[in-house]
DNA sequence: ATAATTTGTTTTCGCGTACAACATATAGAA
DNA sequence: TTCTATATGTTGTACGCGAAAACAAATTAT
């Protein structure tokens, strides 16, 4: 049995990730009166803890602004800006190294694009390391808390091991043992998978800091499709950390057969492989060139973007079914193309899902990010921070 | 902002809700210290928060067994048998009233077998509520803790509004409206999905006991179609309550015309209705005719079956693949079926099921309870009680 | 009988929040 | 300028709760 019991010290740690959650959720800069009146915890206690995450260099003070009301003018508090964590990400086609701190700021960067289709993980793993070697080096005193690295693919992170990640072309490695210490900051790495982390970058702008919205599906457009559900501001992981297989959902029985084995996955009409292909563009062909083709009248376009859209409403009718999740975002190279599947992606949607006599479903393109998943690492790690502030007060 | 901070109560009412929680877990009768084992916690305290439970009715001391080891004897602590909870279920064939008390024994039951499709509201809501009192009245000087109503259909629970129930021909009505007081035993009426609330009975064999799975997948078979998922021991009810309809997940596009608007659903394959429809039976045809016919070798009713668990292994496959849970509960006439469905689903499941190659799926039948929704229902308000017992001792 | 062992109770202590009073710093009115 | 109102932040005391240790109770083994 697992359940601990609470102690008085669980109380502090407790009030502890309150108040800095408080902090890093507030849009504005809160005082320490403005946290108790959030929390419904008295002045003399909040003041009490907040002197401890200023002291503990999770909070900042800023100087007090000129112009105040009435009253003794209040400090207003922040997120440190001291702690920050190393966001990794290996896509099919680029490589990102991101240092993110508790603002949410993206502090530094260094993302190589490049075709990584079958490449092999030691030679783009180390070049990985090296990217991520230069930003760390422009980390300027801060503390690192943290380190993750997302991948495209089916991950075991409590062994740190991915399964597979087909469109890499890789297997059964550990990705860890091709980052020397260095790379990492010396702090253990944690793997995810990047839809997942991708999605958190959407319910959470920044560390503690809740997006816009709290429930949704994230659909990844790459080669093939990734996706993640967002619960009440939390991604759904599974039983194994390997929900939101999205691309997967059978669209067609009869459809056409797929790299995972079965036959009809969405990925097989909505991937970007797929999708180009459909469309009889290049495989590196760019969603602006398909959207011109559209443009331009160009019938197979029209039918690929109708077929991806179609298949989109089928798989996302059934997710939002089960789920009761009624926004979608969509991501990648399917943020791109929004607009374009929108009107037949809905039509799909309002005849097949259940509750939409009750209430709209809302579909709307990630923001441009190219790579959200590194991002997300980093925000990982950095709210675990916030999570149990003890650790790093005390 | 809605979290509150902590308060010292906040930690007696959590620690008093662990040791109830801790006790109505164990199996066998829990001792003071061996509550203070599993909880981390001082004997000193577990022992002040137990006698604080007994006096508040929350829990029982059993006589010491004459037998023992060495050591002073241990006083066995169980749930008391005082708290009770009503549950009432409306389904297409029956109406169910249950008194179910804190050790998760049923005290009082009354249930009549009847077609209730197209029936009128008020008169059938009368003939339960008449079932009720007769079955409160059992009640024996136990205190009633609340009461639950469990729906085949789609519940706002919030406004206490049944939204749509297909199966019974209602739509938009308050249920409790038809419920006089006396009915309900002074207590608010709460109002849940029958699916979520079978589900519920599944993942806790009593209130506040684990189930043998804590993430699965529950499809309550009826005329239609019901389901739920249950992830960590808790009912996922999406963001309105609506989560679940894995009956109308589509299982192939060009599939036959389905209730709801949609094509292809897969309720049209597996549903009672159209299941029975396929094999050629009569409409009320039970799933042991069913089997008789298929051991028979009668063609159709092999093929209906056969279409049944193609079409559950494509609709679970997308579930599986998008929730990661490994497990699926059948419940209703599907559970009288399991082994006639199993070859079938099994393989439709290894093929398209994305993790099958790491992780093994179990199917399995749910008990054969013939009201789980009416149980679920009272173990929720029961459940409600362990979560804060201060509110029952104080 | 005596020792050993385990359970349950009691007492004292420390920790953390609540509460109230007070100090601090501004805006506005007399 | 001076006084008042208002809001923020700090200080000191009180109270509640769990921790720890000592003690009492009830049984088995020697």
């Amino acid at each position: 049995m697992e359940p601990l019991g609470a102690r008085q010290s669980t109380l502090r740690e407790s009030n502890l990730s309150l108040v800095a959650r408080t902090v890093c959720a507030s849009p504005a800069p809160l005082s320490r009166a403005g946290v108790a009146a959030r929390t419904s915890m008295t002045r003399s206690t909040v003041s009490r803890l907040v002197d401890d995450l200023v002291a503990g260099g999770v909070l900042a003070e800023l100087e007090p602004p000129a112009v105040t009301g009435p009253g003794r003018p209040a400090i207003p508090l922040v997120p440190s800006s001291g702690l920050v964590a190393l966001g990794l990400q290996v896509n099919a086609s680029y490589l990102a190294a991101r240092l993110v701190d508790l603002r949410g700021r993206v502090v530094a960067e260094h993302v190589e694009y490049d075709d990584l289709v079958g490449c092999d993980p030691r030679s783009t793993l180390g070049r990985l390391g090296a990217m991520s070697k230069q930003v760390l080096g422009q980390a300027q005193g801060a503390r690192l808390v943290g380190a993750g690295l997302a991948l495209p693919g089916i991950v075991s992170s409590g062994s740190g091991r991915l399964l597979l990640a087909p469109n890499l072309g890789w297997s059964d490695l550990e990705p860890a043992a091709f980052l020397d210490d260095e790379a990492v900051g010396g702090t253990p790495l944690r793997i995810g998978n990047e839809a997942d982390l991708a999605a958190r970058t959407v319910a959470q702008v920044a560390p503690g800091r809740p997006g816009r919205l709290a429930d949704f599906i994230y659909l990844s457009g790459e080669i093939g499709i990734g996706g993640a559900a967002v619960v009440d501001g939390q991604v759904m992981s599974g039983r194994h950390g390997w929900a939101g297989e999205v691309g997967h959902v059978c669209v067609d029985p009869d459809g056409p057969p797929c790299r995972c084995g079965s036959t009809g996955c969405l990925e097989q009409y909505a991937g970007r492989q797929a999708l180009v292909a459909a469309a009889g563009l290049a495989p590196d062909a760019t969603p602006a060139e398909l959207a011109e083709r559209l443009r331009s009248g160009d019938s197979r376009a029209k039918t690929a973007v109708a077929s991806a859209a179609w298949a989109l409403g089928i798989a996302l009718a059934g997710v939002v079914n089960v789920l009761d999740i009624p926004a979608i975002v969509l991501g990648g190279h399917l943020g791109q193309i929004t607009e374009l599947l929108r009107p037949d992606l809905e039509q799909q949607l309002r005849r097949r899902v259940l509750s939409a006599r009750w209430v709209a479903l809302t579909i709307e393109p990630a923001d441009g990010d190219p790579a959200p998943g590194a991002t997300g690492a980093a925000q990982l790690e950095l709210t675990a921070v916030l999570a149990n502030p003890a650790k790093w007060v005390d």
